[in-house]
DNA sequence: TTTACTTATAGTATTTTTTACTTTAAGTTT
DNA sequence: AAACTTAAAGTAAAAAATACTATAAGTAAA
């Protein structure tokens, strides 16, 4: 690359080539639900370094990608789906994070029903399956800081935006909806409360649809008012549980 | 760099070395606050690209310095200042963010009082000076976007974490505190309920102390209480206001 | 087909918190 | 000494959160 002297940035007189020798990579914390469990998606390293180790699914970003493509095309990959709820939430940057050079990471976390999608182990996974977040391997590289800070990531901005949603199928239950919430912010709530409460937000569609196949009186189905949030948060709303 | 072919990482056989070209840069968001507006710090560039552009202080970060610390070198270099609030908020990536090459960048926003800290034009500012957040010129780069994701992340995060503090004095009233979340939160609070819901959290300190040279009755004195709050949330307490 | 059982859902009081507002206190300025 | 300004305490009404009770609607077993 052609780099002129008036590319000098700083005060010592380095020239910007100099700088341009970092590795950039993406790390995806992939989120499900099933089972009254919270789990993410890891794959086991089919290359080195940390082969045959478990890892967060992620790539080098290429010179011609965006993040936000980058981390999507890592999704893709493992679920073969689009379209997925997907937030950046920390980038790690230490000098020795990786063995082979220079490389910083940009983690996402993303959220997916974990029954409704089968995971598709790619050449450069040996293999890839859930895991509960509270029964996790030994992970490659700084893998386990960042999916910790993931972790408390998705734990602290579930209060205020309505990311639960994203990981129940689309049509739930009340107490589906109960369970999951009681899950991630490890506590418990009176039932009749907490129907009242996320009913009183008005963010919920009742579907003409009852549970099926369930050996006791069944619920009534609902789905998140996507629309709706999008109205009240345009006048000041703040989705607090 | 010695690349062995073991270190490929991705599908398409690209070697590892062709991956590391990015730049990485640290910019940061420095937040004020004087006389009821909340302000930020930007530098008017003395180098190309965007000579006499103002921008957000930031550096490239060195190839042997971590994330953390090139962030605190930029703000130590601009106020004399080390050990100042700071924290990461958002990594912006877009392949052309940056005219001469691929250069990723890592946004911190920090919180200063601006009374306390007179900012010091170093030999790669022109000049330096205070911006209140809803008067703010034309920025270089991709600077707007970043800024304005460093507002928002703020005016978000100000409402769950006591940061508000970090924004004045050691010692201030608790008509200067409702005046800054005023600021930030852009809203108004009755007075005798602010002091109840702050004092109520336990986490102020009365100090033995009056406020001085006012032309009426003078407060009390207060102080955060940071090992109190560091006890509270090990209690699972949560700041909220 | 009746009875027991399970979970959903509605309703109702009690307590706590928030909000709105009033009063008094303590200083400065004229 | 009177007027003025802001601090700070108090109080009552409204709203929200909480705890609890009752009923409804299904399945499963007797």
């Amino acid at each position: 690359m052609n780099t002129p002297s008036h590319f000098f940035l700083s005060e010592n007189n380095i020239p910007f080539r100099d700088y341009l020798k970092f590795g950039l990579s993406v790390d995806c914390v992939v989120f499900g639900y099933n089972e009254g469990k919270v789990q993410v998606l890891l794959i086991e390293r089919n290359a080195e370094p940390f082969k045959g180790s478990w890892a967060l699914p992620g790539e080098l970003v290429p010179m011609n990608a965006n993040l936000e493509d980058s981390a999507n095309d890592v999704l893709k990959n493992l679920t073969g789906l689009s379209n997925i709820f997907m937030e950046q939430f920390f980038t790690f940057g230490s000098v020795d994070r990786h063995p082979a050079g220079r490389v910083a990471t940009v983690g996402y976390y993303s959220l997916v029903g974990s029954n409704n999608y089968r995971p598709i182990a790619s050449s450069w996974a040996k293999s890839i399956r859930w895991f509960d977040i509270d029964d996790l391997p030994a992970l490659a590289f700084d893998h386990k800081r960042i999916l910790q800070k993931g972790i408390n990531t998705l734990k602290r901005r579930v209060r205020y935006r309505p990311v639960g949603f994203e990981l129940l199928s689309k049509k739930f239950t009340l107490s589906e909806l109960q369970d999951l919430y009681e899950a991630l912010l490890d506590s418990k709530f009176d039932k009749p409360n907490f129907r009242k409460k996320i009913l009183s937000m008005d963010l919920l569609i009742q579907l003409d649809e009852l549970q099926e196949n369930v050996s006791h009186r069944p619920a009534k189905l609902f789905k998140f008012d996507e629309n709706r949030y999008r109205l009240l948060r345009e006048d000041g709303f703040v989705f607090d549980i």
